[in-house]
Order: C-alpha cells, then sequence, then structure tokens
RNA sequence: CGGGGUGUAGCGCAGCCUGGUAGCGCGCAUCGUUCGGGACGAUGAGGUCCCGGGUUCAAAUCCCGGCACCCCGACCA
C-alpha cells in the first residue's frame, strides 16, 4: 500500500482533550477521530488494526466451533420487556419510538434476541451444543465516556452465546470460551489477566473478566503472586490484617469481659471523624468502628441497613449491595438522623437492632475470626460520646465480606500479600443458565421428551478496548509500538527521495516482494522531508521499518525494529529474507 | 447526578479582568531555496468569536438562559 493512497492523517500537536495515552497516541497516529463524546470514526490505519484483531477473534472462535452470524441492533422493546430489563435498565439504554408509536431500543448487548432466534429454531437436544457468534454494534448511553476508544457510547464487541441442555454443557461451553480467549488475547499481544468477577445479584453464576493490566484501566483487581488467585476487587475477598489493640480501646474490653458488663461511655465533644476520634482518644483507626447506614433500593427488604467496617477499612458498595441483594446508596444525613436517631459522627451499632435496624459487620470484625473478641470504639448513638464495645457482646451483627481488598492484605486462598492493579476489562465470560430462556420461551425437548430450558452463557470481547489496550501497553515518548499480529501493517518502508528513480525502483521491488512473501507493507512515498517520514513510521508504529536512502547507490537499504533492536545495513538482494527474520522476531 | 474546567481559523492557543482595529504558532495554497530526524523565505486563502436573549452609541469581552466537550467523583447491562 502506498501512503500517498491511503488517508493516514497524522498530527504532530496532542490533541487538547486527550488524557490517556492511548487516546492520544491513536488521535495523533491517525487512526481514530472523536465524532460525539463517546462516538468515533475508525480511519484507515484504525481499522485496518481492528480488522486484524477480529480475524485473530474469528479464527479462534471458529476454531471452538462457534459459528458466526450478524443480528439486528435496533430492536423492538417486547423482547427486552420480556426479559424485564426494559424496566431494569435504566437511562444507559437508547430508546426511541418507531413512526407507529411502538418502543424501541438500540442494542446494548445481544442476550435476548440470541434467545428468541432459539427460542424459535432450537427445537431438540439433539440440535445441541450451539455457540452462536457475532461482531456487532451495540449502544450504551454512558453517562461519562471517557479515555478516548476506552469507554464510549456506540462499539464494536464480539459477543458469543452458548446454548447447552445442562449446566454440565454449560461448563464445556465455558471451558471453550477460556480456550478461545486465552488464545486470542495473546495472539493480540495483551499481557492480560483471567480474573473471577462479580456475576451481579441476579444468581450465583459464575464469571470471569480478561483483564489488560494498564494505568488508563477503571477496573482494579487483586492478584496473589503465589498462588495465581486473582478476582475483580468488586468480588476479592482478602485476609485483612489484624495491629494489635490500643490500650484505650482494650480497656473497655477487659473491664467489661466477654460476657460482663455493658460498654464504656466516653465523651467526645465536636469528635466526629475516625481520624478525631482516634487521634482524640489515642487509639489508631483499626481500633474504631465505622457505622454506615445505606438505603436498600428497589426490594421488599427493610428499607435501610447498617454496615459496620474497621475504621481503617473502606466499604466496597457492590458487595454491600450483592449481599443485601438490591441497589445501595449511602442514606443523606436525613435519612440517617430518621432512622437512628443520631446525628452522623456518634453513630454506633449498640441499640441499632431495637430500633428494627439490620446490621451487617465486615469479616474483620468477626468476633469468631482472627480479631476475636476485642475492644472497639464505636459512636454512643448520643451526640459527643463514643463508647467502648465487643462486637457479639454489645451488639450482634450479621458478618458478611464488605470490604474492599486492599493491597498487602492476604490472598484468601495462600494468605501470602496480595497486589492491587489497575486494568482494562477487555473482554468477559459469564454463565447464565436459564435467565434470558425462561422468559423467552427458549426450550428444547430432551431424549425423554421433555421440555427444558436452555442453560445459556454469554461471552463478550471489545476489540478497541484490545487495540487502546495494546497502546496503553506498548509505546514509548515517540509513539505506538503495535504487537505485531495488530499491527497496522507488518512493514513500513520510507523511501527517502522520492524523485530519485533507483529508489523508487528498489522501493517498488521491495515492496511487491514483500507482499508477495506474505507480509503487509505500507510503501511511504510521499513527498515529504526524511524527518517528518521517520517521525510518522514511529507514530504508527509498525514493527519493522525499511529506510530507502542514498545508500541504495551502494546497493543497500537500512532496517530496524520498531522496539528497540540496532539499525542495520542490508543488501538490497537479502533485504527481504532480512525483514521477514526481524518481523519474525518481533513481537 | 454532584464538583471543576473549556468553547475564538482545520489543529493547538492568546485576546475577555479594564467594551471600540480578530491575533499568534502549526497546518493549508502558490513560488523559490532546501530535504537522512517533524526545514527556510516570500505571498496568500481561511472566522456565525458555541447558541439565544439582554445591557450599551458600540459586545469575543459585561449580565441572564441554554447547548456542547473535557477532567474528578458517583454510575457502568
Amino acid at each position: 500500500m502506498r501512503a500517498s493512497a491511503l488517508f493516514m492523517p497524522t498530527v504532530k500537536e496532542d490533541p487538547a482533550d486527550a488524557e490517556a495515552v492511548s487516546h492520544r497516541l491513536m488521535i495523533r497516529g491517525g487512526f481514530v477521530r472523536q465524532f460525539a463524546a463517546g462516538i468515533y470514526v475508525i480511519l484507515p490505519l484504525g481499522w485496518r488494526v481492528m480488522r486484524r484483531i477480529c480475524r485473530i477473534i474469528r479464527e479462534e472462535m471458529d476454531r471452538i466451533g462457534a459459528v458466526e452470524l450478524s443480528m439486528p441492533t435496533l430492536h423492538p422493546a417486547d423482547v427486552w420487556q420480556a426479559s424485564g430489563r426494559y424496566q431494569a435498565i435504566g437511562q444507559e439504554m437508547f430508546r426511541l419510538k418507531d413512526r407507529g408509536g411502538r418502543d424501541m431500543v438500540l442494542a446494548m448487548t445481544h442476550e435476548e434476541v440470541f434467545a428468541w432466534l432459539a427460542a424459535r429454531e432450537l427445537r431438540s437436544y439433539r440440535d445441541l451444543p450451539q455457540i452462536w457468534y457475532q461482531i456487532q454494534l451495540k449502544f450504551r448511553d454512558e453517562p461519562r465516556p471517557k479515555g478516548g476508544v476506552l469507554r464510549v457510547r456506540e462499539f464494536l464487541m464480539k459477543d458469543s452465546y452458548s446454548f447447552d441442555l445442562d449446566e454440565a454443557g454449560l461448563e464445556a461451553s465455558y471451558a471453550k470460551h477460556i480456550q478461545a480467549y486465552d488464545r486470542i488475547f495473546a495472539r493480540c499481544g495483551l499481557e492480560f489477566l483471567r480474573v473471577e468477577s462479580d456475576s451481579g445479584f441476579m444468581g450465583g453464576a459464575q464469571a470471569h473478566e480478561y483483564m489488560a493490566p494498564s494505568a488508563a484501566g477503571e477496573d482494579r483487581v487483586a492478584v496473589c503472586d503465589s498462588c495465581g488467585f486473582a478476582a475483580n476487587v468488586e468480588l476479592a475477598r482478602s485476609v485483612a490484617h489484624f495491629p494489635s489493640v490500643s490500650p484505650a480501646a482494650a480497656r473497655g474490653q477487659a473491664e467489661g469481659g466477654t460476657t460482663g458488663v455493658g460498654p464504656l461511655e466516653v465523651s467526645t465533644p465536636e469528635q466526629r471523624t475516625i481520624a478525631e476520634v482516634a487521634s482524640f482518644l489515642g487509639v489508631r483507626p483499626s481500633d474504631l468502628i465505622k457505622t454506615l447506614v445505606y438505603v436498600v433500593e428497589g426490594t421488599a427488604e427493610r428499607r435501610y441497613v447498617v454496615a459496620l467496617l474497621r475504621g481503617d477499612h473502606e466499604l466496597h458498595e457492590n458487595k454491600l449491595a450483592r449481599y443485601v441483594r438490591g441497589a445501595v446508596r449511602p442514606a443523606s444525613a436525613e435519612e440517617v438522623l430518621a432512622a437512628t436517631g443520631v446525628e452522623i459522627g456518634f453513630l454506633g451499632p449498640v441499640g441499632l437492632r431495637e430500633r428494627g435496624l439490620r446490621l451487617v459487620a465486615d469479616q474483620a470484625l468477626d468476633p469468631a475470626g482472627p480479631a476475636g473478641s476485642r475492644g472497639y470504639v464505636a459512636g454512643a448513638n448520643k451526640p459527643h460520646a463514643h463508647l467502648t464495645v465487643v462486637v457479639g457482646r454489645d451488639f450482634q451483627a450479621e458478618v458478611a465480606d464488605l470490604r474492599e481488598a486492599q493491597a498487602g492484605e492476604g490472598c484468601p486462598q495462600c494468605g501470602r500479600p496480595l497486589t492491587i492493579r489497575q486494568v482494562i476489562e477487555v473482554g468477559n465470560i459469564f454463565k447464565l443458565g436459564t435467565k434470558y430462556s425462561v422468559p423467552l420461551g427458549a426450550t428444547v425437548l430432551d431424549e425423554k421428551g421433555q421440555e427444558r430450558p436452555l442453560v445459556m452463557g454469554s461471552y463478550g470481547i471489545g476489540p478497541a478496548r484490545i487495540a487502546a489496550a495494546a497502546v496503553e501497553q506498548n509505546h514509548d515518548e515517540r509513539g505506538i509500538i503495535w504487537p505485531k499480529a495488530i499491527a497496522p501493517f507488518d512493514v513500513q518502508l520510507v523511501q527517502l527521495q522520492t524523485n530519485d528513480e533507483q529508489q523508487t525502483r528498489v522501493a517498488a521491488w521491495l515492496h511487491d516482494t514483500l507482499e508477495s512473501s506474505g507480509l503487509e507493507v505500507l510503501w511511504d512515498d510521499r513527498d515529504e522531508r526524511p524527518g517528518f517520514k521517520f517521525a510518522d513510521a514511529e507514530l504508527i508504529g509498525c514493527p519493522v521499518r525499511i529506510t530507502v536512502g542514498k545508500k541504495v547507490r551502494e546497493g543497500k537499504v537500512e532496517m530496524e525494529r520498531r522496539r528497540g533492536g540496532a539499525r542495520e545495513e542490508v543488501l538490497v538482494e537479502e533485504a527481504v529474507e532480512r525483514a521477514r527474520s526481524l518481523w519474525e522476531k518481533a513481537e
């Protein structure tokens, strides 16, 4: 491909509104342009990267026996009403009406349509298993698109759906996807992790996410280097550290004993925050209990739930939400007062049950756990006072994993220290069960002639996120260093003097010969100065660069790898073989 | 949705406080010189100053309302 014929608008200056490295470099390198918030034009270079990624995805999906098809993105609302998601999903779904006034939606995912198709076309267990996939647009009205193509409102997704007769079949389909995904991300040249993920509070099905470590990532995972445990922090349990108890906090424990008299009150005028109380009483934050009031929304359960955490720990709201099986939000100051009768700052667990509130304590506070029946300081539920309390003696609470795993805490499997890594979610796999097949009537007859709902799985990959993650993980100050499998071209052939006939002849020959050997070549034949072309080549980041310059008079060209390595002079007649071997060695 | 910020030539920005002539760099066009690390000179094209309303003799500039985009947080099938 001649660069003069390729539309590749590179820019020298950083775009003003691009923060993430991948965003900056993909704009500057002429891969994408922003059209509106979270909506992108993919330019020819970007599209070549996308096509290579999609090709790898197709090869690996086909290899596990999946079949490709294409689903509509404009859906009548009724399939979404059937699954309940028309109501359950809020503003994230684009909704519209057709000319007849019928409710329509733009597809944000395709479980419903695939289940609809399965319901109509799959009749017998003999039709199973099936794995269907597509590479299709998704529309999500994200509240805040960000990070270039990392979080957008319209994007391409490979999504596949498996249909099996039973859990064992789903297990097999799930395992096949793990195989395919491991290969896909490895072939795309990504550093990635497969981690346990939150399957939501709609059932206990298993789910994993594929995560590419990057500072631009929006998720965090807890990883154990010793035993290989890896989970999203939304899910990860961890073993807390248990610092020794401060004398002041221990006093309540000692004087009350584990079964003896109740809590002791201390005066704490105007001391509201954990830090204030700790410093006022001369104890550590880990000697305090944090009392957080949350509102449970959209369930028949009690409206408030009180979360108790050790003072140095942070609540992970999703964990609380999953435990109480409903969305939660922090109660407002007024709601806290209404529910507890106390202002924020002096809230504590003692006596709240008697007011009809549900108390959930984080595992680290469990008296049956490593902390034992130790003393803590907590609010007294009256202004300007705190109590020294013992969990289980002075109040009772349900125990659950509520806090976010922190770096250095113990791995739940082996106890060694956990590492927290920031990651980009590039794919996920999910055991759905019968969540969509039942409402959409996707059933087959089993060998006994009994009607059974299909057991489904759904599996997603974001090709643009693979591209962005690859850039985040592979770049230097000059530009992108594409992994060779997904680079827009394999070789960038830079011809320096475009009016030099000998150079043109050599470049044309190299271009044609390399192409016929199976490598894709971007021949920079533009009438630009050398510095300009070198800068563009490094910005665009193809694995191998060949420079055709004045040395062709001596029968030589230069070549080098984009990722490090020395620049070398090579005889023209040896250049094709040498370029191929450099490309083979590229990562 | 809460907080912060920005909208001026294709891109990056100054001008706004203190109202009156719309400017700089890059890019673009033409010519010349140059051209192995984002060249130099000359000439030139290119503007609803985000939109609407108000104040004023006069608004890019002041006031009111709206919209768009970015960042932090919340949210994220």
